[in-house]
DNA sequence: TCTGGCTGCCC
DNA sequence: ATTCTGC
DNA sequence: GCAGAATGGGCAGCCAGA
């Protein structure tokens, strides 16, 4: 149900995408891409697995194959995780056709969607592991010497109604926070299989060296005020949120050296310099720990941050030290274990005196997020001040974080504590631009009959020619995707107006005509190898394409050719494309 | 051997 | 990543 | 407020086919 044949932290993805699955499909029951776009197109399927299943139905067997069993397709997922080299993508392919063609009832629909890693059943991670908390509340199961008790609503050892409802709360939140220090299913059943409940799973499932606990997450804030909400009051620091990658690193000796993504991906690979660097930067007395950092691209002769694109150059497998061109630079801003010593339970303030004497910095290698600690009185203009100098410094913004109240450490998503302020969030500020729908993609799943995203561009009145700039597909509410499709059913064109500059790799299902315009808002810029805007200006044949698009609002009092990049707004970035443009 | 498409994983 | 929606 | 499900740009690595 979770989509997944091994933990995140086992190397194990299928390379299966939907490419792949329609390939398969077209083979498998004699139609052709056409027809399965149409299918999409048309509303008559909601996704590729519909498209699998209504394709299935119509199709007429000679000779039913055996059927399908769990254990059969979780051996075919595997096998399709394992195959690699010459000739296994025609393999893989085969092993999904032979799944789709022994399918029977629905299975042919769950089984792509399986292989899309999207099952759309409305349950992922949380929601089984309450259902797992709740199972074993009820049912207990049976030791060497005991018994087990298989239904606890009824019979002997029955619980009333309000003992059964807070040991099912205290479960849930027993197997959350196991499953959260521990990620791994088979781990946290056994322990439940070994009659541990709220009160002891704990001792079997807690953080340790070489597994990745799931990393502690931000809400974004809608600005000071909001700010001001959650911790006023409270004292609590300011940290730059600096723009890299999220890094877990696990030393289990100073010779055995972990490092994990944010998704509990190893990284290890990736980053032997890195490594290196922590070994140096150790404290004496540290022999094992778990710290929390951003790893950020770090020009070694100007001594200055470089942007995230520049880090996500770096190769991935493999790499040796004498072969990097992109450097590093960790910023560590917390520690969740010392010496065997879980800290999650101490407060922010605590850890962090732990973390500062961990390690000591290394210029350019190693080092300590940027921080300010504000009283419990908050003063706005302090916190905008400290906001306005990470964004000077080469970062996001901040990561705001009580020190003493509500500070342990907390996995996953399970408490949003920490608080995320970015210059983009706060209306009105942030790079808000105009630009001009000339493309539709149709909507999946729920956005079935609706366009799902857009292409947008923007005008170049040099080149009297419409530029792209990113597709858009967040920000709309579903009654704005509703009104755009019917908006655009009487301004659709058979095929790109000749002044659409638009790369061969994008192919809108519908091309649309510059007759609206909408406001939209990005974090950043990036140098595009798609989007066709500015083309030239920083990297040669390559353009300019935004980062983290989102629509806000269509513009009824501006047209289509008014919607340069000119009008983006007040970012250094922004001012000095402006400038060159 | 080169290139482009696909996939998975960062954000 | 960001955003919206149902509960 | 949580959980789920829509969707973004862009990179390296892998594989197939030219």
């Amino acid at each position: 149900m979770v989509n997944k044949v091994a933990p995140d932290y086992e190397e194990s993805e299928l390379g299966v995408g939907d490419s792949t699955l329609v390939r398969a499909m077209c083979e498998t029951f004699g139609r052709s891409e056409a027809t399965i776009k149409q299918s999409l197109a048309n509303g008559e399927a909601k996704d590729l697995g519909e498209v699998a299943l209504l394709s299935r139905v119509a199709q007429k067997m000679l000779m039913m194959p055996p059927k399908l069993t769990i254990e059969k397709v979780f051996a075919d997922m595997k096998a399709l995780a394992t195959a690699s080299g010459k000739d296994s993508q025609k393999a893989k392919k085969e092993r999904i056709q032979k799944m789709m063609v022994a399918s029977r009832g629905a299975e042919a629909k769950y089984i792509v969607r399986m292989l899309q890693a999207k099952l759309r059943i409305g349950i992922q991670i949380p929601t089984l592991l309450q259902a797992l908390a709740y199972a074993f509340v009820l049912t207990v199961p049976s030791q060497k010497g005991s018994s087990g008790v298989p239904d606890r609503r009824r019979g002997q050892g029955k619980f009333s109604a309000g003992d059964l409802e807070a040991r099912m709360v205290s479960m849930e939140g027993a197997v959350k926070q196991a499953f959260c220090e521990q990620p791994n299913f088979d781990m946290v059943i056994a322990a439940l299989m070994q009659g541990r409940d709220g009160s002891n799973l704990h001792e079997a499932c807690h953080i340790s060296l070489g597994i990745p606990v799931k990393p502690m997450l931000a809400k974004p804030s809608k600005g000071l005020g909001e700010v001001g909400e959650r911790l006023s009051g409270k004292r609590f620091t300011g940290e730059w949120k600096y723009d890299g990658e999220r890094a877990q690193v696990h030393v289990i000796s100073r010779d055995k050296i972990f490092i994990y993504s944010r998704n509990s991906e190893n990284m290890t690979e990736k980053y032997p310099d890195a490594i290196e660097a922590v070994k140096e930067s150790l404290s004496e007395d540290v022999e094992s720990c778990i710290i929390d950092a951003e790893m950020v691209a770090w020009d070694q002769e100007k001594k200055v941050i470089l942007p995230f694109q520049a880090l996500s150059t770096r190769g991935r497998k493999n790499i040796k030290i004498e072969d990097i061109k992109v450097n590093v630079c960790l910023f560590a801003f917390d520690c969740m274990l010392c010496n065997g010593v879980p800290l999650v339970k101490e407060t922010l303030e605590a850890r962090r005196e732990k973390l500062w004497k961990m390690m000591k910095p290394i210029e350019g290698k190693v080092t300590f997020a940027v921080y300010r600690n504000f009283d419990d009185e908050l003063k706005e203009e302090e916190v905008q001040e400290f906001l306005d100098e990470s964004i000077a410094g080469s970062c996001e913004g901040l990561m705001l974080k009580t020190l003493t109240e509500n500070a342990t450490y907390e996995p996953s998503k399970r408490s949003l504590n920490w608080l995320k302020l970015k210059k983009d969030y706060i209306d009105g500020l942030g790079d808000s631009l105009d630009v001009v729908p000339i493309g539709a993609f149709y909507g999946k799943g729920r956005r079935t009959g609706a366009y799902g995203a857009f292409l947008l561009a923007v005008w170049d009145p040099e080149n009297e020619e419409y530029q792209t700039v990113c597709k858009a597909g967040t920000g709309f509410s579903d009654e704005d995707l509703v009104t755009h499709y019917k908006f655009f059913e009487s301004h659709k064109l058979e095929k790109p107006e000749a002044n659409y500059n638009v790369t061969d790799k994008m192919k809108p299902d519908v091309w649309l005509e510059a007759c609206q315009v909408w406001e939209i808002k990005a974090a950043d810029l990036s140098i595009s190898p798609v989007h066709t805007s500015a083309m030239g200006v920083k990297a040669d044949g390559k353009g300019i394409g935004l980062r983290f698009p989102r629509f806000l609002r269509i513009r009824d009092d501006k047209q289509p050719e008014a919607c340069g990049m000119l009008s983006c707004s007040q970012s250094a970035s922004c001012l000095s494309l402006a400038a060159s443009n």
